[in-house]
DNA sequence: CCTCAGTTGAAAATGATTATCAATTTAACC
DNA sequence: GGTTAAATTGATAATCATTTTCAACTGAGG
């Protein structure tokens, strides 16, 4: 599977004419072995981490280049923050956010995917995509 | 309408120990008398047409103070531009916006909602807030 | 009126992200 | 292997939205 998504970048690099590099694969390593909803800038210090040359703009660049191949997913919370999260093919999931400890809980619901299209179809609209989130308490801060 | 939200302005400020001035109530006129989901930049140039004199800064103040207040409510669609939509008291609603030309419709339902409060309970979670936004291509635009 | 805390506008500061550009590296070809 | 053109990199400057700063101003109560 971690395999996978380094041929998917390989292929996606082949695809677009653009080169394998170090830098790429350090931050693609990082990328695969990190938490989800990852900000770009905890991703710049894991990068650091392997290897200290490497920079904030090959870190953007790079992740963006993720996204675009279909490895990553930008996610925007409230914060002023770009994330990114693992893209598992094929399945989609929303989030449970914690307003108080900031805790993201994953989760998916067959049958509010269905709503969705078919309120979508009311409207005349065709879904692309969509963004689900709730905010709440979670247990932990509830006690 | 307008009225009571005017109202509930002027009660937030006299709560919090505000003061009520002529800046702010140029602010509160463009906002009640424009669209929905303008960005602050729009507020901005909507204020300079009644008072050129009224700056970005206080714009900005002045629609924080809003959403404090409960008239408004901050969105962030994809762009890195903070919104602000009319706040009915006790509505909620969520959005449909095409990838091509920006529209935006709202739609409202009550089958969803449930759900939400249902899937977050079975994490334990209490929800306090939801985000829905469903992105796809218009009807117009599929012509 | 007077006073003072709250407000304002202009400009500087901030924080995240993007563009610039000279130096370097990769991939293909000879 | 050496050559070369195009892509990439890192440092830094630039940008964009938003916030802060601060001196001057103003509303509301005494």
């Amino acid at each position: 599977m971690k395999r996978s998504k380094k041929i998917l970048f390989q292929e996606f690099i082949a695809r677009k004419g653009l080169k394998s590099t170090r830098q790429r694969g350090t931050v693609l390593e990082s990328f695969l072995s990190s938490d989800n909803h990852m900000s770009t800038e905890d991703l710049y210090l894991k990068v650091r981490e392997k290897n200290p040359n490497i920079g904030y703009a090959t870190v953007y660049r790079t992740l963006k280049l993720f996204a675009e191949a279909g490895i990553a997913r930008e996610i925007h919370f409230g914060d002023g923050q770009t994330r990114y999260e693992h893209v598992a093919e094929g399945e989609h999931h929303d989030h449970l956010i914690c307003t108080r400890c900031g805790a993201v809980t994953e989760f998916e619901n067959e049958t509010i995917e269905r709503l969705q299209s078919e309120i979508a179809g009311q409207f005349g609209f065709v879904v692309e995509k969509h963004k689900l989130e709730l905010y709440g308490i979670c247990p932990k801060c509830r006690k």
